[in-house]
Parts: structure tokens; sequence; C-alpha cells
RNA sequence: GUGGCUAUAGCUCAGUUGGCAGAGCGCCUGGUUGUGGUCCAGGAGGUCGCCGGUUCAAGCCCGGUUAGCCACCCCA
């Protein structure tokens, strides 16, 4: 039996699954800069103050302590650090820090681990990556950006159809159609009505216009006005004449609502030309609207609802502030983790081979391994990883070790020359260490659809 | 943090009423004496999560504990 265990929720890829993963990396990486973000990296710990004072929302932060620290710790949160739970509260932090350098608006992505002292699940980790991109603004931040920051994100997604990614679904609402709306109806606790729209999907809508009486004080008028709103979906700007409607007949038409509507008209015909079938208004998001001021955006992967959201985010008009200027955001996060663990898993995705190697130099006794040495550098020289087997075992030995590994080519030194085998196809050609070169899908593993 | 389920070979899992610890896959060796995969034969591999209790006897029953999975909460 295993002395050591897994821990659960700190995931760790193998070899084939990391290069899955890398390459969902690489192309997160490259569509972002094609879209004009610079990368940064923050540290890994943030000022518990800091990580606890946004929304004051009750995160699960790890608090990092050292291990000579005296027993009888202050009880008091100053001067304790937190590992940062996402990429966003460390983006305010760093703005602020360096807002005389940087130059605004600020398009930056950024890509590392972040920690939520949670219970996993599947799809749910204590240890996972995000890749956030955000457009960060000085004073005011116009909304076109809101329009463009879910369309990157669409494009990155898009790229890794080609890997075999499932097509994804961003879902977008806006916060002030959302309270516009029920305000307009007279609810004036909107958070909670929010709360309890976000429930529609696992308990359904009876329950839901229950809840909504009993907890928002609506009547039964007021929550199926609501249950209506949540009902409204769909990819044109017709949705947004049906929301119009829906007003009409309660009366619940307000400015908030007729802003919040001009906006997400404009997110979706600009989405409609640039991602088409992708962006998707579905009036019954709701998660994150408590703090987010405008749109809100959640990603499923199509086919695999279930796993949750993918990618999320929206607008803050502060995400930052030092009192005299603000800072409005908009952005969203991929996680990473959530998106590889369940392409890996389902099988969707697979690495080409397990080893970096392309060709596998056989050594026909330890005496000559020089030789094979040699071919491997002569290899390398020009940019053909290899590697030399690590015993002079039978020749059979040698093609099953490469076998393993995914290795393509097995080669065999020669007393002039040598011969390179496919061992795929079986094909053995004789070949020169000089100038013999791999197809080019074969130099590098690569990420490619399981089926 | 709350609740439910689970824990047996490297992996996936059987194990009857309490009575000698099992299968498939994988791994090693040989058949094939320096060109793999198929096939055949053989082999290695176990603190039955851990601690205690009941019993002549516990993988199995009881208590505790730890870990994992799922759901809630929340969220990528």
């Amino acid at each position: 039996m295993a002395r050591i265990a897994p821990l659960s929720g700190f995931p760790e890829w193998l070899p084939d699954a990391r290069i899955v993963e890398q390459h969902v990396l690489d192309t997160l990486r490259r569509t972002f800069e094609l879209h004009g973000f610079a990368g940064i990296e923050t540290r890994a710990v943030e000022p518990l103050e800091q990580l606890l004072s946004k929304g004051e929302t009750s995160k699960e932060v790890y608090v990092l302590r050292r291990l000579q620290a005296e027993d009888d710790a202050p009880a008091d949160r100053s001067g304790q650090l937190g590992l940062h739970f996402d990429l966003t509260v460390p983006l305010a932090r760093y703005v602020l820090e360096n807002a005389g350098r940087l130059a605004f608006p600020f398009k930056r992505y950024q890509i590392q681990k972040v920690w939520r002292g949670e219970r996993p699940q599947d799809g749910r980790f204590r240890e996972f990556t995000q890749a956030d991109v955000d457009v960060v603004g000085a004073g005011d931040l116009p909304y076109h950006f809101e329009v463009e920051l879910p369309l990157v994100m669409a494009d990155a997604l898009g790229r890794l159809a080609e890997v075999g990614l499932p097509p994804v679904r961003i879902l977008v609402n806006n916060r002030k159609v959302a309270e516009g709306f029920y305000r307009g109806l007279g609810l004036t606790d909107v958070e909670e009505v929010l709360r309890q729209i976000d429930k529609l999907d696992k308990i359904g809508a009876d329950a839901v216009g229950d809840l909504l009486q009993e907890q928002c004080g609506a009547t039964a008028d007021q929550a199926r006005a609501c249950l209506a709103l949540a009902a409204i979906s769909g990819a044109d700007v017709g949705v947004i004449d049906a929301v119009r409607e829906l007003a009409a007949v309660h009366g619940s038409g307000t400015d908030l609502l007729e802003t919040g509507l001009a906006e997400l008209g404009a997110l979706i015909e600009a989405a409609a030309v640039r991602a088409p079938g992708v962006v998707v208004a579905d009036l019954k998001i709701a998660r994150g609207l408590d703090y987010y001021t405008g749109s809100v955006y959640e990603t499923v992967l199509v086919g695999h609802e279930g796993l949750g959201s993918i990618c999320s985010g929206g607008r803050y008009d502060t995400l930052a502030s030092d009192g005299k200027n603000t800072y409005p955001g908009v952005g969203l996060s991929i996680g990473v983790s959530r998106l590889v663990s369940r392409i890996v898993a389902a099988g969707l995705v697979r690495a080409t081979r397990s080893v970096p190697t392309a060709v596998l130099v056989a050594v026909v006794t330890e005496e000559d391994r020089a030789a094979s040495d040699a071919v491997a550098a002569a290899l390398r020289a020009r940019g053909i990883p290899a590697d030399v087997a690590p015993k002079a075992a039978k020749f059979g030995k040698q093609i099953q070790f490469a076998d393993r590994r995914g290795i393509p080519f097995v080669w065999f030194p020669g007393d002039r020359a040598g011969s390179v085998k496919d061992i795929r196809s079986g094909d053995q050609v004789d070949a020169d260490a000089a100038t013999w070169e791999p197809p080019a899908a074969d130099l590098w593993p690569r990420a490619v659809p399981a089926v």
C-alpha cells in the first residue's frame, strides 16, 4: 500500500497530460498577446486584509505562517499574509501600486496558480491555474471594452477547437438590466433576488418562485415577473425587445434598465458579427452580479454544462481606488485546470507522445555508446529532440523502450551512416544524422483530438 | 463547515452465511540467442487505509479515526 496518498484538490498531471496543458497555456498566451494584452506576474501572497476586503466575501483563504513563528499568534489579521484566491485582487493592488508607471487603459493578461480552501470535487480544486485578461481604465472605461473582452476569450477558446476542445457558449447578462428591472417592479433587495435566481438550474422555477416570495418579500406577481425575465435568452437583439415588452407589461421600466439594455444590445450585436453563435444573452445569469456593475459573463463547454463555468468575469466600476482616483475594469478568467482536467479525463484531447524525444538512438554495445551519443548530438544540433537508449539491450527491447513513450523513430548506428526506423509503420531507411529530418508533425509532441 | 457513500495488487474491481487473498489489465522472464507490437508458457507483486473491540476464527460484524468521491455552501 502506498504510504503517500495524493492530496485531493492539488492536481498533478502525468507528462502526456502536461503536454496538453502546456498547449492550452501556449495558445491562451499567444491569443492574448495577439489582442494586445501585456503579460504580468504578481507575487503569490497578499496582505490578508486586502484579500478579505473585496466585497467582504467569505472566501476560503489559505493563510501563510512561518514555522518558527511564536505559537501565540496575534488574533488580529494585521500583517498576516494569505495566498491569493484569484488574480483580480492582486491586479487591483498592482494597479494602485504602479499607477504612475502604467499606461491606461491598461490591458494585461496573467496566468498563475491560485488557491482556495474549499472542498474539492470533480473540476473543483484547491490549487489551480487561472488565465486572466483584464482592461483597467483610469477614471473611466468605455463600454466597448465590455464587448471586446468576451470576444478575446471566444477567440482563445476557439483556437483550441483544432485540438479537440468542444464548442463553448459565453452567456452574458448585465447588472443594470437585472437591477433596473427588479427596482422597476418594486423589489429593493436586488442581491437577494439574484441569489434566488441563481438557483434556477438546480431547483427549478417553482421552487425559486416560492423563495422569491419567502426571502425577498415579492408578491406572486413580482415573482412571476422575475422568473419571466430569467427565462429570456437568445443570440440576437430580439432578447432586448423581449425584455422591454416584459417591462412594459409589468410597468417596470426604468432608466437603469434602458441603459443596461442598450449595453447588452450592443454586445449581442457586435458578437453576432465577430463570433457568431458563441455569445448568448441569458437573463438568468446571476452569479457575480452582486459585485459586478455592468456586463457579467459565464462560459460553458457545450456537452459539459455540468462541469460549471470554465471562464467567468464581468465589469467592476471600482476595480481599484486610492480615494482620489478610481480604476474601473472589465475582464474574464479561464479556469485552466478545470478545462484541462475535463478534456483529458473525458478523452477529448491527447498528446502525440509522453516525451519530447523524436528519435531514440539505439546502442549496439556499451563499447559503441560514443557512436550513438555522436548521432544524438548531430540530430540535436539541427533541432531534432533525440535521446540515447539507456542500455545496450536487445534491439527489440530498445524499440519497445521507444514504443512505450510514443517516440516515433529509432536510429540504428552503422559503420558509415546508419538507418532510421519509423516504428509505427515499420519502414526503415538508411540515413545520415547530418541531413535526415523527421516529418514536421513528428518533430515535437503535440496536442491532438483524441478521437 | 454540514450531510451521504466508499477504502482489497501499480490500475479497474470481485470476494457468498465470518473459515487458506482473487480476476482482468499492466509489469518481468522465456519461446524468438541483437528489430518491438500478436500469440503461447511461466513469474513477481498484498500491513485487505489506520487504531481498537466482538469471536475458536474478521477483508467481511461493531466503535473510532484518516483519506477519497459525491451533494450543499461557494466558485474557475
